[in-house]
DNA sequence: TTAACTAATGCGACTAAGTCGCATTTAAGT
DNA sequence: ACTTAAATGCGACTTAGTCGCATTAGTTAA
């Protein structure tokens, strides 16, 4: 699917911000803040924010905040949980298919915090 | 192990600030943010967040940031994970006494987020 | 094509969680 | 009691994220 049907199938208007946003985040190997892309996009911060929340009410984009009081954003595209670092704050997906479970409960995601294998 | 102990035994001077925050946190019986208790408490902003600060350095306590923004607060007696619910926001601890494990990491702590049984 | 409608955008002002510097107070050792 | 360093209160500040509003641009139908 190319970034004009994902915005076209949401009803959505293909603007120059949401293609822009949209190749952005395709392009990323990790979930970012606003903070480190905003050099690289020419939308104004508030376009951001309001596309960002749109697309997570489309379930396109997934968010969570770290502990750096930042929200991370990625494409929701496989559901996988994340590991954060609380020594270096590193952010890693977890690619291991096997998604913890919780009974009684519909799990969208997980984050795991703790010290990862760099911090030892 | 009471109150004046755990504070001592860290070495930390025993204030009516931090007295009053441990018995508050005792308290609960769920993650709680500044906004939460701040009208039952007499400590100033600045005094309550240093405090919790440095009970989390001598790991008295745990946070976590929950999804309306802010950072909830619990004692660390035992170890155990918490799921948020995206929907109605609350959150809960979850006593079921296994942990997932993440091969490779040392996990300090663990977040489910979906919707909760109330919310289906 | 063009016109009309409405959603999306940029901008500036604003909000609020959390932090910081500093003068004052207080806990703890002697 | 005296001393010293740590803790506190207060006000100012920072900054991620939000909001209102005037302007612009995407979409649809004539
Ligand atoms: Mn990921
Ligand atoms: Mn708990
Ligand atoms: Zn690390
Ligand atoms: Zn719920």
């Amino acid at each position: 699917m190319n970034i004009e049907e994902m915005i076209k199938n949401k009803n959505l208007r293909l603007t120059v911000a949401r293609t822009e946003l949209l190749e952005m985040l395709l392009k990323q190997s990790k979930p970012i803040c606003y903070e480190d892309i905003k050099e690289y996009m020419t939308m104004d911060k508030a376009t951001f924010y309001r596309n960002i929340s749109r697309f997570e009410e489309e379930e396109i984009v997934h968010s969570f905040e770290a502990n750096d009081k930042k929200r991370y954003f990625e494409i929701k595209i496989d559901k996988h949980p994340h590991f954060m670092c609380n020594y270096c704050h590193k952010i890693e997906c977890i690619t291991d298919p096997h998604t913890p479970l919780l009974e009684g409960y519909i799990v969208e995601s997980v984050m795991f915090k703790g010290r990862c294998s760099a911090c030892q």
